[in-house]
DNA sequence: TTGAAAGCGTTACCAA
DNA sequence: TTGGTAACGCTTTCAA
């Protein structure tokens, strides 16, 4: 096993380069306030030496830690993987470092891994999930640092929100479905309990059968916590058991609707001409070359990217207080639909 | 904004408690040291207060910042996310948090992640690349903490490493599809400038060819950065142009079996009567009610777990010394070939 | 432009 | 079982 080194001090590069400790915390932190010759001796000794600075002394010394944390509920399922992407990528850049807990859709590892990251003194946290316990609200408005819901624009957000309207969203789809001529749309998804955005896609669904006065919903709601793949191969049978005549399907996420583009197969009804089948997310295995998929891009490494941005001015004093980013979605469409 | 809360002090937990500070720290750190009277007391004033402790304060007095480092290329690809998922879980039971950098393969933005990491002194830092520049290698040798290397078996560790062997998963499905009767099997991936590991993959395609008398070695390396399912899509179309009487082929992703798949289907061509395709990776949609495919299995969540037991084991001084695990991978043989 | 001293909030160490 | 004191390595603040 390596060594158990010392690692070097502040105090030992500042002897090296003849001056103070703060002269070298300066040289770190603020180049400018520093005589050029002077910045140059210090840096050489900090070359020579290899000396990294100890973050969590400057954390605890100066109160900011340069750290971010951000709670997801899972990486594995496509959806955060790219914020998280994005996140990381923008606070890397600024000298930011990212704390991640998942929480597999649990309030209780929720609330316990907020505790964690505040013992780290986090300058901003990040939320993926959309509701969370009394406790956890509580103790994150006591926090007094930033904090970003990510991808949903929340009715009452605990201080910060960017993401989109899953409810706009998932009317679009409709209303695009419906354009191409669709009369009796379905809707693929989970029961509500493990998957509240897909819900909210679901309502945007009602919502544009009403406004059409399509008044003919059909939704399958698959329980249980199986695949995705499964969710939509159960339910394209479901649907077309209940409603034989469908023509078009709406699936409330991408690899939802590749299970049910393989249940069609399997029944030798062609996609779009049979039914059609639209998916959400866009995620890469939608595209041209892949399922050739019609469906919803959302801007899953923008919402990373643009909640960091918003994290790094607040903490940079230009406190533009509370905001709500609606980063939009785009329908693609593609060959299923 | 949130007002700019002062946290609650130890000692302002210790006063409230009528002990010293080092009793409340033990109450927190070592339960089992304090009377059972005195710690209830000293919990009721914890939980009266909202005390939160402040991580980096200990971790600056005790040397130990209970933080793991991971680096990792992307999240995106499908490959690590679950691997992240396992760490981060399994860290956060043993009261560890993550560290989490993305480096989108680029060495110089690897090197620089690592001295932001070590700048948070973790207890053991998480390295999913392959290679690491020679500056790198000497950091983190210095750095006398535990390391552990993931997805590979290298030859040469850095300190210890959990996965499998990339090379012996491509000879095992080449051996597969070859004893499954094929002839003239083909091997599609990106040129190695974008995936070592896929590399590795193609070695043991060719010695599972080699071993078997079949030196007809049919690889298509496709350039560029485009995604995966393209490379699938044009790795086909070269292929078969090359070779037209290709009866099998062995993709170094699943997703670039998903183009190759799609690719097929354009072209009218049954899988797997036509051509058997074979991917890697057993991603979601993978799975029996998504593409069906036939794959390799590897154990992305548990080389997260993994790599989490071995540094904490370590972090607790039972120093068991370099270790290279590994966790091995599995045929999975669905309808695609 | 540079430096000295005083913390920051915790835990190690030793004593009671 | 409990407590006092001295770090831990940096930055803030104020002075030169």
């Amino acid at each position: 096993m390596a060594d158990k080194r010392k690692w070097v001090r502040m105090s030992e590069v500042a002897a090296a380069a003849k001056v103070s400790t703060m002269t070298v915390s300066r040289v770190l932190r603020a180049p400018g306030k520093v005589r050029p010759e002077t910045s140059s001796r210090v840096e050489a000794a900090i070359r020579k030496l290899g000396y990294v600075p100890d973050e969590a002394a400057g954390a605890l010394s100066s109160r900011r830690s340069r750290i971010i944390g951000a709670l997801v509920s899972t990486l594995g399922g496509s959806f955060f993987a790219s914020t998280v992407d994005g996140l990381s990528q923008t606070l890397r850049e600024a000298g930011y470092q990212l704390l991640l807990a998942t929480t597999n859709y649990t309030p209780e590892i929720e609330d316990d891994s907020i505790v964690a990251m505040l013992a780290h003194r986090p300058d901003g946290l990040v939320l993926t999930s959309t509701q969370h316990t009394d406790v956890a609200h509580r103790r994150l408005k006591r926090a007094g640092i930033p904090i970003v819901e990510l991808w949903e624009l929340p009715d009452a957000p605990i201080d910060s929100a960017v993401g989109f309207s899953n409810r706009a969203a998932g009317k679009a789809m409709t209303e695009f479905l419906a354009g191409a001529g669709h009369q009796r749309i379905g809707f693929i998804g989970r029961s509500a309990r493990y998957d509240k955005r897909g819900q909210m896609r679901r309502a945007g669904y009602t919502d544009a059968l009403d406004d059409r006065r399509l008044h003919d919903p059909r939704v399958v709601a698959v329980a249980g916590r199986g695949d995705d793949q499964s969710v939509g191969a159960v339910g394209l049978a479901d649907l077309l058991a209940r409603w034989g005549d469908t023509t078009a399907m709406f699936c409330s996420s991408d690899s939802v609707a590749l299970g049910a583009l393989s249940e069609a197969r399997r029944r030798g009804l062609a996609v779009p001409e049979d039914v059609a089948i639209a998916g959400f997310g866009d995620f890469e295995m939608a595209s041209e070359n892949g399922l050739a998929l019609t469906t919803v891009r959302v801007p899953g490494f923008a919402i990373g990217e643009e909640a960091a941005r918003l994290l790094l001015q607040r903490g940079n004093g230009q406190a533009s207080g509370r905001q709500v980013i609606d980063l939009g979605f785009e329908i693609v469409r593609r060959r299923t639909a």
